[in-house]
DNA sequence: ACAGAGCTATAGCATTGATATGAACGGAGC
DNA sequence: GCTCCGTTCATATCAATGCTATAGCTCTGT
């Protein structure tokens, strides 16, 4: 059994790559620290990686792969907004528990550079959006939609581990205003009337079932209106 | 003018590494290549800066001088979420046309590390957000508010250098979508209803005084129920 | 048993950030 | 005028890093 020993030491370096990025988080790690903690000489990371960043490529699908490990575990909620809701802070909290990790992942910016093991995550968020915008619940294209639920999510999980400090409050704020700007929650002037409807008509109790029933009608005739 | 020669020096070396970050954005550089481009040894170097650190931090701040100066030309419109407005497009603009200082100041992610020069657009920001709030115009404390557009503005910025491409819309998108959250356009439960009293008010010949006079009055009464 | 492929070690190279030592220079005080 | 001292800079060097050339080892297939 050759693959058992050669991918021993090859998951090994991977393993030890990654403890000695999860114990000093964005800092630059030695490669001959990978190597005394895999018990290996350099010339066999290098047989196996090529190079420094190819081990960090590796390590970076490796995180990649833990990453969607977690999330698939709670996949399809059926309701492609609600799975962006979930996918959103499984996201934020992977970023804050595996801050080596991620730091590596989208921290390190250079233009023109993304990790290809990026493109995952991203495709998952694309065909979301996509079944998304068949069920008409999208104000914007897919592509923008997912490039904006990215880009902030991004964002906001950079910004808590430079700072140091998870910020619950802000990562749902940004959410919600996120989901609430591509789905357009916001700005179609006819909505409040639709949402006043909405309201009136789940709580019947208060007016009367006459009234509220009268205050529908009306409504819906300035909406009508409205549309002019 | 011992003054003149030094601060020549030390300038001739913020300006030579300035040069070569931009020259090679977001790439490493090296301090043999910053000395010999400035006509100087090592030594000189660390004298004035002491660690590579140093010399990085008087680039960000020097970056960041540029970044104010340009920025301090616009400022004040009179209207806070309107100077937000103008700050974020400032903000993206600087970055994408200076990738490697925008890489020193935000891109070198790596937790608890934020250079101090950060500090100050921030507080621009926070002024902003506080004369927001004086004004009525926000739904979240101040404090929050500024973090959000921070996170996102930062967010989208760093997504189009990593991807090296402008993208307007998408910086529009996010742009409008972060102050429709903090300006609460989108999430108050009880707006729609006053937003429908308005819209009805605003057209009484559709119903008839009366009618609307009784709408808006059992609108009240459902938004008041709505409170508990 | 033999050859070849895959894996690993020894040794070394060039470059990097950083420092110890000391020389040149100009102003301050006796 | 002369010495003293702080500022500024160069020579030389160190330790650590990423990377590689060469060669030896082990295991497999025939």
């Amino acid at each position: 059994m050759p693959e058992s020993s050669t991918s021993d030491t090859r998951e090994r370096l991977i393993s030890s790559a990654a403890d000695l990025i999860a114990a000093s988080p964005g800092e630059d790690f030695s490669l001959r620290a990978v190597c005394d903690a895999a018990g290996v000489k350099m010339p066999t990371l290098y047989h196996f990686f090529g190079s420094k960043q190819g081990l960090i490529d590796a390590v970076v699908a490796h995180g990649f792969d833990l990453y969607l490990g977690e999330k698939s575990a709670m996949e399809s909620s059926g309701d492609p907004i609600q799975d962006i809701r979930a996918g959103w802070d499984a996201h934020v909290a992977f970023g804050l528990a595996n801050p080596g990790f991620y730091t590596l992942m989208y921290g390190k910016v250079r233009p023109g550079y993304s990790p290809a093991a990026q493109s995952r995550p991203s495709e998952i968020l694309r065909g979301l959006a996509d079944r998304a915008a068949d069920q008409g619940r999208l104000v914007v294209p897919p592509e923008q939609a997912a490039a904006h639920v990215l880009v902030t999510n991004i964002g906001v999980t950079l910004r808590q581990i430079v700072l140091a400090r998870p910020d619950p409050a802000l990562s749902a704020a940004v959410r919600e205003g996120t989901i609430a700007a591509i789905t357009g929650t916001a700005e179609r002037p006819a909505a409040p009337l639709t949402t006043a409807v909405e309201i009136a008509a789940a709580r019947p109790e208060i007016l009367g079932r006459t009234q509220t029933q009268l205050l529908v009608e009306w409504l819906t005739t300035i909406a009508a209106h409205q549309e002019d």
